[in-house]
DNA sequence: AATGAATGAGTCTTCATTCAT
DNA sequence: CATGAATGAAGACTCATTCAT
């Protein structure tokens, strides 16, 4: 036994892993944390109960490590958008854009980011908490970049309103029936222009 | 038996529906939907589990009363801090503040409004949706009003905008230690501001 | 206070008494006797649950009244039946016909008599076996007046079985739709032919 | 893992169900569907009440189970009566008498059959009534074959008859003491006489 | 006599997690 | 490594009955 473990079960237990993230991932987001039962992912995603808490320790798990690479991904979309614009402003209306974009092409994990991981455990509302701060952090770091631009007084304050704005926004457009309500795209610059306001007002 | 009920009753009827509503609401708040159990609510309010279903057909319909209950303080407060302002936007600078100072001053209330309400069952989340619809509302017409000051494209969205905005704000007030934070009433005008840059600011 | 208590009130006692046997009897065989609870019955009857239960012991007593005052109209409907032929043999005939009508004329007291009263507590059962033994007695009393006529060897058994055959044949009768049954008078004098022909068969 | 289930694996599953059902058969025969708990059955089984929910959906579940196990052992029983029996009078006479002796030895069994199956849910009412049809059609057929031995009008009748008949003639036998009554061999030979009367006998 | 609010034991059921195979 | 049967604590809810008013 020259090696602990070859590199194609390597590469299987990593896909084995993906495939429950992505099926937890899914039932999260259309059921609820509460609601998604670890016998229904296994249903879903096969294998067996004792498999599941191979890759996880637990139930709470699962949703951390669902959480967590929902806020890379979100992360990464905000990112791209915000390098693909040199101006501060419109990089920031961009960010804002994409990020209101990226929940309504994937409404499930908007559920899970905005509802689902709600009044959860005191350590998964901690887990919630900490990815929304690090994309606030984003937005004080641009804010504080340019305070000409940006004259708001408490950076961190501003940072969180945008947040809630955009996830309010997209929560109410989400919930509205599709033939009554606007385009997302509208509805996203709208969102961008209440917060660019927001921040570049003179008060 | 000259009367049906006397009044004695009545008022006795009233005072425990009240008892059972207040344990329930801050049973709520400090634990969450699914951690405060009837049993709980029982053992803190006194009386028996049959007592507790002579008030409220089950615990969902406890939580329903408490968000309404909740949802009517908030559209109260915020009437009055309107009605003592002339001036829209000062009226709604202050509907702002007094919203954010309300909950920064009755946490529990807040967690429920903001967090514990959410990933609940269809009912309770239609429920929540509709309270915080009524708010939007309020917003809404303040917009509308007074157009040359206040010019949204879409006062819906800007009114959800705003109640995210604070919500967010708010929330991440409650959830830093006292230590580390702001005061409440700081944090209020900087948000109020926020949402008033936004609504008033020409784009 | 020369007496106890007044006619009126006396006369009020029987009524009050009568009303919450009939709506008891009513729930009763709609609902089952489990389905049927005593808040149910006194929301139905109107009145106080105290005031129910200064009328009947408990559940089970409203049940054994409401049993045995069946027990008592049937009664009477097979004896005026019985008293209306002087043949024996036809007498047993209008018997069994006017059970079976009786019932089918009454579904829900049937459905009393026939299923609701199974599988409850062994007084009940008790009750029940009385109410039926009561029945099955007239039945051998019949049979032993004309042994020539009726040359059955075991009277008792003779009697079970018809009453058994009269109450399967009606339950069915019930229970199939209105549309597919044939009408209630075919199908009791088919019984009755079934049981006078078994009583009266040489073997 | 040459294969999916061990036969092992399987045989076990098959027998921990068997002894489910037995157990709870056991005690709704002696307790009726109500008073015999789900906790009484885990305890009287062994296991655990998750184990148990395995098995069964719900309460109900079992029952049915014990209803369906039950009607398929009568026909077994009654099949091979008349298969014995060339003769179709007689061969019905086997039949009627060996329904009345499966039962007499299975007291237990009986009782579902007869009176703890009564006044139930919808569902298991007429799972209960689906069970004595199969009966009741069999009787059905045996009548249709041969007209001129058995003239009955109406068939369908006539063999709810002799279902009900032999029901309440085996339970009345069944409830006497056992010091007082005739032995089940007997009672079995006039119910089924009785009941032979009555198909055969002319009108 | 009448009322009807209060009681609380007891029911069915769920589901995250473990561990023998 | 994988399996999936077993666990059992815990939850929501019902309803016959009592008793202070």
């Amino acid at each position: 036994m020259p090696y602990r473990s070859t590199p194609k079960t390597e590469a299987r237990k990593d896909a084995r892993r993906k495939l429950w993230l992505e099926t937890a991932t899914r039932l999260f987001g259309e059921r609820g944390y509460h609601a998604a039962t670890v016998p229904m992912i296994v249903a879903e995603a096969g294998g067996s109960t004792g498999s599941f808490y191979m890759y996880f320790r637990n139930k709470e798990d699962v949703f951390v490590a669902a959480l967590e690479a929902l806020g890379e991904q979100i992360t990464a979309t905000m990112d791209q958008a915000r390098a693909e614009n040199a101006d501060p402003v419109s990089a920031m209306r961009a960010a804002v854009e994409s990020l209101f974009l990226f929940l309504a092409r994937n409404p499930r994990e908007a559920r899970i980011m905005i509802v689902e991981s709600s009044g959860l455990s005191p350590r998964l509302e901690q887990v919630r908490r900490s990815v929304l701060a690090r994309h606030a952090e984003r937005v004080v770091e641009t804010l504080r970049s340019d305070p000409a631009t940006f004259p708001a007084a408490y950076p961190e304050v501003a940072a969180r309103c945008m947040v809630g704005a955009v996830f309010e926004s997209l929560y109410t457009w989400l919930e509205t029936a599709e033939r009554e309500r606007l385009p997302a795209e509208e509805v996203a610059r709208v969102t961008a222009e209440y917060n660019i306001a927001a921040v570049t007002g003179r008060r």
